[in-house]
DNA sequence: TCCTGTGAAACGGTTCACAGCC
DNA sequence: GGCTGTGAACCGTTTCACAGGA
């Protein structure tokens, strides 16, 4: 029970985990934190660092068991259990994310689909029925959604974000460009195209500049 | 020319930008770091600081004029240039990319969208038409594609990636989720939706445990 | 007075270097 | 000898607090 675990220690344990997937099947038996540092692109140094937060799992001399360290990781990231989701807005990114493969094989049932679209509404994908946002409070707390993606405009982020929360949803990812506002204990990824594109221009601009 | 600009301002900035849109739109003429800071989610010493890097752009005990700032931030991120893009990959997230609105309108042009799966190719999206990705190199070189998009599967992202930078690109965004090797010249940004999902579930089940 | 721009202090995360165990 | 686990040093970023111009 570290005082805080940051952001960016996680995203590099999410790289680990999916280098030992990899190294695991490719027969691997031991890995050692230089290996995994290589393929996910940071230093021995940091890798064992990072783990140290959760405890020891390595053996001095020798390195990590790539099974067991796997399963430690698995279970970490919180992926040992099996997330409840609903996902707000059947739009390009709502249809991508729910036919996304990893999606259903990493722990994410997409339970539910919702849109504002009347047209939409009573489209049948896959096994799941899609409903009028309206009912997104009884979709929540009826299928018990842990987990709930907004993949709307950026108008309609914010009030949706409010109503699951106050549903019962435990965590939001979000697809609109609109910096959210929710209670302090509901987590929120952000995932903003826009903002990653422009991030790569500025750095393109400016490898031209500096260098 | 400031020593280093570090991802997050940049993104940062990119939250004002947007922001400032949003305002500009309801009417704002002066808007102060106060006003910016609140809808980016950060302080507003943190917005003062972010622009400090780049310039003094406001009044003191005035503010900022909404829409010269916009032009500023505007030109910092590159955005007054338009970029040539290049899609590989036409799968259901390229293809929610390509379709996504905001591409456009921000100075994006996907002038070429390349897939391996012989059945999509020569198949027509908007104005252009799928080729095969045996082609890349040529077609990096003959459109001065600057910025690739990579939406294809782990394993063949990483050949994708030395073929555009060999074939002139300046800038990859990797929708796949393995960690790609480059030339430090070259700017690449990672958009993991695996990686956020765990994100998004450790902090879940950290809420619940710390709380 | 109001709000920006900015050095300086505080904070947090990364890197270093080595002690300790295999 | 090899490689982990970890306190300590280092470094970059955020926050603070205030000087200075509208």
């Amino acid at each position: 029970m570290p005082p805080r675990i940051s952001d960016s220690t996680i995203r590099r344990l999410s790289h680990y985990l999916r280098a030992l997937e990899t190294m695991v099947r490719e027969g691997a038996e031991t890995v050692s934190s230089e290996d995994l540092a290589e393929r996910g692109g940071t230093s021995a140094a940091q890798v064992r660092k990072d783990l140290s937060h959760f405890g020891s799992f390595g053996k001095r001399g020798l390195g990590y068991q790539a099974v067991e360290l796997e399963a430690s990781l698995r279970r970490i990231l919180g992926l040992d259990a099996r997330w409840r989701v609903a996902l707000v807005g059947a739009g390009r990114i709502g249809s991508a994310l729910f036919e996304y493969p990893n999606f259903q094989a990493r722990g994410y049932d997409c339970v539910a689909v919702l849109d504002t679209d009347s047209d939409k509404v009573g489209r049948r994908w896959g096994d799941v029925i899609i409903r009028s946002a309206d009912e997104l409070e009884h979709v929540v707390a009826e299928e018990h959604i842990d987990l709930v993606i907004l993949a709307v405009p950026p108008e309609a982020a914010q009030d949706l974000a409010d109503r699951a929360v106050a549903a019962g949803a435990r965590g939001l990812m979000n697809f609109a460009s609109v910096q959210l506002r929710v209670p302090r204990e509901v987590p929120v990824t952000d995932v903003n195209l826009v903002m990653e594109l422009e991030a790569l221009s500025f750095a393109i601009t400016q490898a031209g500049t500096g260098a």
